[in-house]
DNA sequence: CTGTTAGCGCGTTCAC
DNA sequence: GTGAACGCGCTAACAG
């Protein structure tokens, strides 16, 4: 009787609703109300209960919450590949939003692999976390996707089936264009990724070719893989005697063009990236970055995501009536 | 009644293992049996009960399955920083290890933070994750760990209260010094972090002190930050005319000395990272990179905490009786 | 071998 | 205001 403290203060026996009700001297409803903070409670008693959960370290399990229905507050993250320096950047910015909110999060790698996309987001069903914030790629497959309706953002990918957060793949290249032009350079090469990739791939190669038309300027470019080893190779095939500058799609890909100018000594020529990385700026100080706000896209993403399941949860409330 | 069926792949509706037992004719404790993979069931129900269920793409609910008193098949994993390259490794290593033997995974970021690290293990406590891994850091607060006991495995500090697995700070110093007399040089500084920190700071640069007392070498050395600008600003200090080589204690320090010495015009100078760094390579691939097995240590933690796990579930099965 | 029953810990009526 | 009772989806004990 009188020792269910003491007890629970001697071993770590896990703690439920009722252990609490006793000793506060009160039902175990009670305590829920407490809990869920229902205003129908006697402030004193509330006081008091809330003084007895605190003194014992007692948590609900989350669990059990969740299966009567209620969320488990937990939303899922699903990044291409986890050392990527700019998916990092939001992925870190997420985690900060969500977990001010009270959300955890679930973070799993898809490798730019759509099997192990549809995987993780099986999982993630299965689990019912509350949502999930998806970087996408190109070959990811949709059919997935839909099934998650408002439940889900993504990140630097086109579509209509959910919501998308996109940067400005557009923005940042004629961002860095428009810098070069303001350094009165006008013989401008780029170097980006296969176009095949929709958005770091085609979006930022148009941005350059619409710009060299505007401008009438005669465009002068390849494109790769995603890595400086191949931007490293893709250098001579744009060299030119007269070229000024070098528009690169990404840091990464700067980083190999630098590491091959600076081979041919031809450090005069100008070089662009894109991601603000820090590692860049410091052993080529004089390239260009332009930061396409990467932290900025998972804060906004992460803050989008919480809102439409604040709106879900009202939207449900209203039409649970409905569905009856 | 056989409307059932329809309703079902109507709405998406929720199934449970009841609707499941009612479509295959059975009861709901045989569906049990056979998620579960209990013996005692005939062959021919069993398949039949698998039909359905692959059939209706039913999937039990997770939070109840937990609630029952099974675990939730999530581990923690609390890296110091997400984009650090070296913990990447070893976190892509543990995830794959995970992932194979169908537990989850929820990542945290701790920042070197002890408040966020108790925080994040408070949250990890309360959802009533399976396990812990713990990347260290010098100021980790070990009270909160040793609670884990047997469902934490910590990775790169030394502490007895729990499992810990350790990169041989001792041995990749040792290696690179190795190396270097390989190659006859002699002369051999060495920048490094802290000693305040325990492991990448101060168990390396003794390593480095220790072969110089061995080999009778005047030590020569420089202790900062963990970053490439703290390495880059300290290279002076140590540099000496007849200075043949500089071993650093990690990657990121190497890439900082390698960028001042470039601008010094001192590219005689051999350097030494710890890391394994791909990048590294490519922009430097005179550097000779000490890979310290970070997949490696991230693979065995994995299992390690996997087999502790089994182990305690064992345990607590034997003990079960005797703690009523 | 299989159906029935009893909880797990919690939120939610429904009476008091 | 508060306590008793019910059910969420599932597993484990108990009967057949």
């Amino acid at each position: 009787m009188a020792l269910t403290l003491m007890d629970d203060l001697r071993m770590t026996k896990k703690l439920t609703i009722l252990d609490i009700a006793k000793m506060a001297g009160v039902g175990k409803s009670t305590v829920s109300r407490v809990l869920t903070n229902d205003p129908k409670v006697k402030p004193e008693t509330r006081l008091k209960v809330e003084q007895i959960i605190k003194e014992s370290g007692f948590t609900p399990s989350k669990s059990a919450q969740s299966m009567r229905g209620g969320s488990q507050k937990v939303i899922g993250i699903i990044t291409a590949r986890l050392d990527s320096p700019s998916e990092n950047k939001a992925v870190s910015a997420i985690l900060e939003v969500i977990y001010r909110h009270g959300y955890d999060a679930v973070i799993m790698e898809s490798q730019f692999d759509t099997q192990k996309t549809n995987e993780h987001l099986e999982v993630l069903r299965k689990r019912s976390v509350d949502g999930v914030i998806l970087f996408g790629f190109t070959e990811c497959d949709m059919s997935e996707v839909e099934r998650w309706n408002e439940r889900m953002v993504v990140i630097a990918m086109d579509t209509d089936k959910v919501s998308s957060i996109n940067y400005d793949n557009n923005g940042v290249i004629r961002q860095a264009l428009y810098h070069l032009s303001e350094l009165s350079l006008t013989n401008i090469a780029y170097i980006g990724v296969d176009p095949s990739d929709k958005t770091t791939g085609k979006l930022r190669l148009d941005a350059y070719l619409n710009w060299c038309e505007e401008h009438e300027l005669p465009p002068r470019f390849a494109t790769g893989q995603l890595d400086h080893q191949s931007a490293y190779a893709l250098v001579d095939s744009v060299l030119d005697d007269d070229i000024e500058a070098i528009v690169c799609a990404s840091d990464t890909l700067a980083l190999g063009v630098a590491k091959r100018l600076q081979e041919l000594h031809r450090e005069d020529i100008q070089i662009t990236g894109v991601g603000g990385n820090e590692l860049l700026s410091f052993l080529f100080p004089n390239i260009i970055s332009i930061n396409p706000g990467y932290q900025l896209a998972g804060e906004s993403a992460a803050k989008q995501l919480l809102q439409q399941l604040d709106g879900a949860v009202n939207i449900a409330h209203l039409t649970q009536p409905l569905s009856f």
